[in-house]
DNA sequence: CCAACTATGAGTTTTTCA
DNA sequence: TGAAAAACTCATAGTTGG
């Protein structure tokens, strides 16, 4: 893959576990000749500004679509939703009238689904006059819920107090609250009239949370109730909101299943818990390259805007309540799904977190092989035309056992000659090969993938985990670990024209540095990374790779984030001015559907230590707030 | 002690099919 | 549409062999 050429200057390399020795600090950002070239980004600054201009459909061009088709559409005053939702349902090559039709058969339908009935729903259902509603949601977009409530706090608040629906039902009597929202509240104070009402109000509101949202809040909560709880049920009913966008019918889900709910110790107060996260179908999160389906705009609670930006990822199947759990911690932004098989060869069900801008994302060139065909030609010979996989499946921290090969050939040796072997026999080989992931690698011979395949399905480098002391062992877990590149590349690549001197990155839970290595290929500079990683011989292999690549910037490493103080942060970002990127995935040995022995979702030993991943991004946006004023 | 290897299902989602 | 079947999963722990 392409290194950066030229710059001889030296990295520096630091690997302080213990303490902070960061005197001979020598960063001098200016001088970094690592500077994006203007053609690179061509049809990205444009739109950086403009969060809800025309302009978006430029990005939709770029993932294969007629602009023509779009630019008409949009023209005739159908939202972006609109139109995504009806290419999603007639294919991206549907004429126009067709798709026109689709879209009108929302509006006229006008049910669940439609975001202009929803957004109509949700204040109806507050008690705001119907009239008034609908006059909001158009002068401001049916998608811009925040600007729609504040339109009609002013002209509908005294006669009619609003009625809550029991959608926003939520067990917010929780005391497991983990975010520490009081960090963000300031305590100079000017209060004339200072009732704990008024206090809370404005206390929430200066979090970034609207009035109606406040009062709503206040009145819902009680009036004594601590402000940890006001901002516990406004992030969940932020997250109910969110996760209708995603999510349909909540009754559907299961009832309650006995030995599940590891998540929550606490009793729901009624079978109206938090709404339960359905996972996408397909699962392509906001829109993925070459599939319709693109959506460029999403409300983002106003707490969680802006800098720092932070990036979170677990693994999509985790047991049920899990994500609602993760979400609720952070920030509730409901988790984009995405499965990596949009960006390569192999299934990758993930989730991730974050409270990036989500228009003008573009991917990593050259893009990945899709298909087992063209990722693995040389297969094709050997590959028998009864196995009519196209995608491998997920790849994980072990492979297919010697002996299982063995047993497969065994299986298959007595039938060459024949046309076909006997179904009973395609079905026991297809099995294993499905399960264990398994190509075909010659006559009867199905073999697991090697490592070096595994870091190139994943985006890394060749060699990339490579020697250095890592054991085949080792490298197919820390590689079974990782980011998909492409993916999160896709995803990050927002930030190109945000940062075009580079960023600051804390990167937890690092692994073999997926973060690291989509930005390197995302071309944006690093300009300080300060990594968090348990396992020493991935610490060197990212180390390696920040030498091999000749990055300008800082490394520093830790080994544990349990470790990584509060006050630590602080003096870290004192030395670097902050950190811009907070992204990391965190453990999913509980999580994770291939774990047999201790699958006990966030509380386990090691799921646990997303609740740091909590922490530590608290911190680092308390002080950037604090920078901020 | 280390590295390689192997057996160990369930829980949940997704697809199929009537 | 709904029930049944199929499919899939960032893994752990024990054993072996050196």
């Amino acid at each position: 893959m392409a290194q950066d050429s030229g710059g001889d200057e030296d990295y520096v390399d630091w690997n302080t576990d213990d303490d902070l020795e960061i005197d001979n600090f020598q960063f001098s950002p200016s001088s970094s000749p690592v500077q994006p070239r203007a053609e690179t980004l061509v049809g990205l600054a444009v739109a950086t500004t403009s969060s809800n201009s025309p302009a978006e459909t430029t990005d939709l061009v770029q993932m294969g679509f007629s602009d023509e088709i779009f630019a008409s559409l949009y023209d005739m005053g159908f939202s972006l939703e609109m139109i995504n939702r009806a290419i999603k349902e007639t294919g991206p090559n549907a004429e126009t009238s067709v798709i026109i039709d689709t879209i009108s058969k929302y509006s006229s339908d006008c049910e669940a689904g439609s975001s202009k009935s929803k957004a109509i729903d949700h204040f109806l259902a507050m008690g705001f006059d119907e009239q008034k509603v609908i006059k909001a949601i158009h002068e401001h977009g049916e998608e811009n819920m925040e600007d729609i409530a504040n339109a009609l706090l002013p002209c509908a608040e005294p006669e009619k107090s609003p009625v809550v629906k029991e959608e926003y039902d939520i067990d917010w009597s929780s005391e497991d609250d983990d975010v520490n929202y009081d960090m963000l509240v300031s305590d100079d104070e000017n209060d004339p009239n200072s009732n704990e009402n008024n206090n809370q109000m404005r206390s929430l509101v200066r979090m970034g949370f609207s009035e109606l949202e406040a009062s709503l809040a206040v009145e819902r909560c009680g009036e004594n109730v601590d402000i940890a709880e006001l901002t516990d049920f406004l992030c969940a009913a932020q997250m109910a909101r969110q996760f209708s966008e995603f999510h349909t019918d909540p009754e559907e889900r299961k009832p309650d299943n006995k030995k599940r709910r590891i998540e929550s110790k606490r009793e729901p107060r009624s079978s109206a818990d938090v709404e339960p996260v359905r996972l996408p179908n397909p699962m392509i999160g906001f829109g993925v390259p070459n599939e319709p389906g693109l959506i460029t705009h999403r409300s983002l609670p106003k707490i969680a805007q802006g800098a720092p930006y932070f990036y979170y990822e677990n693994v999509a199947l985790a047991p049920i309540g899990v994500w609602e759990t993760i979400s609720r911690h952070l920030y509730g932004i409901a988790p984009e799904f995405v499965d990596s098989k949009y960006f390569c060869v192999a299934n990758r069900k993930r989730g991730y977190i974050h409270n990036l801008p989500i228009n003008n994302r573009f991917q990593i060139q050259p893009p990945q092989k899709y298909t087992i065909n063209e990722a693995f030609p040389l297969s094709k010979q050997w590959w028998p035309a009864w196995d009519k996989r196209t995608k491998l499946n997920c790849i994980l921290t072990v492979t297919g056992s010697a002996k299982l090969t063995n047993r497969i050939r065994n299986a298959l040796r007595p039938h060459i000659g024949e046309p076909e072997p006997p179904q009973h026999v395609q079905r026991y080989v297809i099995d294993q090969c499905r399960k264990w992931n398994l190509v075909w690698v010659g006559q009867n011979k199905a073999a697991p993938l090697e490592p070096d395949e595994m870091e190139n399905i994943l985006g890394f480098p060749r060699n990339h985990t490579r020697g250095g002391g890592m054991s085949r062992t080792e490298r197919i877990k820390s590689l079974g670990n990782s980011f998909q590149v492409d993916t999160v590349a896709y995803h990050l690549s927002v930030l190109k024209p945000m940062f075009p001197n580079g960023i600051n990155v804390l990167s937890l839970f690092t692994g073999i540095g997926g973060g690291e290595v989509a930005l390197h290929r995302l071309k944006i500079p690093m300009k300080v990374v300060v990594s968090v990683e348990i396992t020493e011989s991935n610490r060197e292999i990212l180390k390696d790779f920040w030498a091999q690549t000749k990055q300008k910037g800082v490394l520093v490493e830790f080994s544990d984030v349990q470790d990584l103080s509060n006050e630590k942060i602080e003096r870290l970002m004192d030395k670097f001015g902050g950190f811009d990127l907070v992204i990391g995935g965190s453990p999913c040995n509980n999580l994770a559907g291939g774990n047999r022995v201790s699958r006990n979702g966030l509380e386990g030993d090691q799921s646990s230590l997303f609740f740091e991943y909590c922490r530590i991004l608290e911190v680092v946006r308390a002080r950037m707030a604090r920078r901020a004023r």
